[in-house]
DNA sequence: CGAGTGAGTTTCATTTCAGAACCCGGAGCG
DNA sequence: CGCTCCGGGTTCTGAAATGAAACTCACTCG
């Protein structure tokens, strides 16, 4: 039925996908990320915050520093202190832990107690529980994913 | 500055971002779904588009089936031959999967190129990529992830 | 009957992870 | 001035996940 193209994988040209997967796509940056958003800054913050072993946390948190989705700064000189800190790349990672968040609330949360303590995130102004959606820049409206359809930028549409 | 509420966590209570994590949060899972997403059935079909060894491929998909995500149907009798699709709550993670594109089309692709074969979502109506937003159901409007504030719903804003 | 195919499973080396303990530069203190 | 504490890591070791390749199994095709 469909085609499905040629589709040259398996040859090493990570998609940006992938890339991105291999920053941010193990079960901890996530969560860190999750805690710079609440406003977690200090190493031992989140590791107590994340319950993360420090060595790994160490490595998560330099790999998500050189992909630019965090960045170290230092908050005092005496003993040189840093505070690890989203970049604007970082905070526009908000949308997809939106979409992870809430995908978890309706398909993984199996018992209401589950999402007891969670954080929820909302409109500054109204303090409203935020929803996604998709937007159509021609058509101006919103749809349902079901309204997605897949297609490759394969330069054939450009 | 942001009180960093108690927060217990480091206590065995996962939220629903960590069970979603444990469960679609490897380098695969995401791209599994996205495979499928594009028209990909068959274990030997995932197995090429995404170049994934085998017995990682047979526990992946085991896992998403146990989530929810992926359905198991068999597609012939005689030799029992099986596909693997996206449930609804498969097809629901398709906003996680597009923040995820988007960050990444805008934040990791250092070079044009290696968007080239990427495959884009778009609206099926029109063809147009989409865009996602974040809906203020009160507000009747859209609005940017600088507009967002985190909250905890640890049941004080019931 | 022998080759081929889809869907795995098994085996084994490599990588990554988690955890505990250790290190280091100041700060507080007596 | 020596001792201990704290934030922020690093070093080790053992457990788990990963990857590649080969093997299995059931069935179909020629």
């Amino acid at each position: 039925m469909s085609p499905t193209p040629p589709a040259q994988r398996s040859t090493p040209e990570p998609t940006t996908l992938e890339r991105t997967l291999a920053l941010v796509g193990d079960r901890w940056s996530i969560l860190i990320i999750r805690a710079a958003l609440r406003g977690v800054r200090r190493f031992d913050d989140y590791q107590a915050d994340l319950g993360i072993a420090r060595p790994i946390l160490t490595r998560r948190l330099q790999r998500l520093v050189e992909g630019g989705v965090m960045a170290k700064e230092p908050y005092q000189d005496h003993p040189p202190r840093f505070e690890y800190r989203l970049t604007p790349a970082g905070v526009a990672l908000s949308p997809a832990l939106v979409a992870l968040i809430r995908w978890g609330d309706q398909h993984v949360a199996d018992s209401p107690d589950t999402r007891r303590a969670e954080i929820v995130l909302v409109h500054g102004p109204c303090g409203t529980e935020l929803e996604q959606a998709f937007w159509c820049r021609s058509c101006a409206t919103t749809f349902p994913p079901t309204a997605i359809r897949a297609t490759s930028r394969d330069r054939t549409d450009t």
